[in-house]
DNA sequence: TATGAATGAGCATTCATTCAT
DNA sequence: TATGAATGAATGCTCATTCAT
């Protein structure tokens, strides 16, 4: 009985802790999107959150650490989400709508976290080797990234790979190259998200959704015989 | 005769006074498009441009206006290239496709200086109005900009839409709103250049150029008559 | 009976509470001795005593205390072994060379404790009275320590006075001033001990004592007669 | 003359760079002698120079960067003073004599200075190679140290061995192993200096001195045909 | 004008110690 | 009693900007 106790109460300190782990990282995570990783003090960090910075720091070895953490959570989620998709009982087309909708949905709300991630070659740099003294980061190349960022992101692409494969296996697609049609696909969702200060009336992530879709799908290119 | 000389040597002033900026534009704008905003300090483009940090500040007053001086003959230069191509005497397809290489091009070599003017909103704000706190920049929303800035931006835009029009005018392009088709073809390029760690081969503009303008073009759905 | 249980029971606690504040006190000499007083962190000797940081505060009020624990210790053993050899049955020389042993053989082992102890008189100042401002530590006095470590000190040296005498009145020694003599013994063991980056050749205890020993005896003079 | 001009100002400039920087190393080294390393923060060193913190690193990379200039120039000092002792014209005696006064009068000094150099080496391993953990600093070697410091203490030990010898040679001094007789000497001028918390009347450095001379000269033991 | 020097404000991180269970 | 968690107070270091010459 008396081990029954302590296994409870152990179990609930060490819930409070995943939660309290959640709870920092959530907050962070709105931070961070909201003004970007060098804009973002652990100070802040720890006042929104209600704990003292030091607090902070057993949870999470460093700030980059939170940081990559989010990242990690962010990209297994639309991993899933586009995973689920794929799965699901329904035409090439249709999943190709969803794929274009999660990710979108992802952007729309943990821009600056992406942001970082896909930009900031520099800073990453900066962050997974804080030694190597950040010179010459070719703009073409990134920074080698730890295998688990690599892999969740391998497999997004390779999930929406497979929706163009089965569209183009069922006659819904033309036979393009799958990765191709990946890549492009990806540049539309990222781009059309992360525009910048131009905005003529902002969209829904569900129109942003149609319209990606719409030109994905057809083109501009006027069709001599049909339409 | 004095007035002369004078005004010799004042010109003479003059003239170094642009030399100089221009230099220091110009390798500033090396540092912040391998490094970015907040990676590049004054001290480096001080070393760089063999100048003293504090002469720096006799030609700008701060690094954010040597930041947006770039920024903005960068769009100018996109300007002024796009506007070209929309005089040029061919096809609405072809200029379509140049206009894709132009501003890809742009992307390529000047990634991480667009890149802050496309995405960091916080930190755009904090540059733009230093004093404001840096608080709640809804993901969604993007800090007034300078008009200059707006309306290169928008210039640019609206030689896209044109060139667009003119294509569909000309039956080459179906009927699409010609805004949304710019906003789709500026999110194409743009979140193609802008990838992040993923990459299988790092293509030339040129090939980014071609894949880009095909996909544009037919979109990917199989067209039912044709083809 | 139940009286008998319950003393037998406080007892075990107390026994064991005994048993545990000596591990924790080896294992932070340890320490202390491999890092010096800084650098040597409770987290560490937490760690290493497999207990938790608030545990080492039930059996120690604070690090310093913890430290000066250690300190005391080592002055004893060290004041109890030249005891035994004061008392031995040997000539004042003999006796002599195993005093020279034994407070040797303290220091090789205790190295950076002794060192806290001896020379870090702002620190140890720091420690005794940390209210006091460390301000004007005038290198040449020392704190003024608890009166246990400073008769824990004076004995060992009255004991050295002692021995020294011994060897006086039985002709051994010549006429030294017991307590000049002493000191310098005492300077030769730690200053021998205590030496820096220069080494030629580590020396064991044994030779180093035998070294001390020769040159304290013999000094370097030529002497004119004899020899 | 404009050159002329310009020529001394810079001189000036550079002048009063070399007079502030001193003028930093005075104030720390007596804050470090005060308090050794750890105590000693660059807060402190800003505000006793009366300069500004980040001044402080336009002069030096870092703390540690600042204490080993120190130590290097406290070196040197004794070196050369003991140099200067040796090509005298006098006796090996006499010169002895002087060498003891020039180190005792260094240790007196600036204890807490040398301390850390001789002493701490978890510290000092720390300071000169501040990635490499601080692990197992078995008490008996000491980190390997930039060649000018090991330099100048072979040197300062080069120049007592030869005093030494010459010593031996003008039968001065016993036939004694040059280089253990100068171990045993500087151990009994560091010992004496670094002496803990006992001391019965501070001894002057002339004092201590005349102390140190005489019994490393005569020994202790009775010498039975003369005296 | 050009510049070497100076600095205030800031930031991530650490650690001895206390608290709540 | 034992402990996991929490924290206040430091501390070394950076950088855009200003000042004095």
């Amino acid at each position: 009985m008396t081990m029954m106790k302590r296994d409870l109460r152990t179990e609930r300190e060490f819930h409070r802790r995943v939660e309290n782990k959640k709870s920092i990282l959530k907050v962070a995570e709105t931070i961070f999107a909201q003004k970007g990783y060098n804009l973002t003090t652990m100070d802040e960090i720890a006042e929104e959150t209600q704990f003292s910075k030091a607090t902070l720091y057993q949870y999470f070895k460093s700030k980059s650490e939170i940081f990559f953490e989010i990242i990690y959570k962010t990209l297994e989620d639309v991993l899933q989400k586009i995973k689920k998709v794929r799965k699901a009982e329904m035409s090439a087309t249709e999943k190709l709508r969803q794929v274009i909708y999660c990710i979108g949905s992802h952007y729309h709300t943990k821009k600056n976290i992406s942001r970082v991630f896909i930009m900031e070659k520099a800073l990453m740099k900066k962050l997974l080797f804080p030694d190597s003294k950040v010179q010459n980061v070719p703009s073409s190349t990134h920074p080698p990234i730890p295998k688990r960022f690599k892999s969740a992101l391998d497999d997004i692409i390779e999930v929406m790979c497979e929706v163009i494969k089965e569209g183009v296996a069922a006659g819904e697609f033309r036979k393009v190259d799958p990765r191709q049609a990946s890549v492009i696909l990806g540049a539309m969702i990222r781009g059309f998200h992360f525009r910048g200060p131009v905005r003529d009336g902002e969209l829904s992530v569900q129109e942003s959704t149609d319209l990606i879709y719409d030109f994905y799908l057809h083109g501009i290119k006027k069709n001599r015989n049909a339409q």
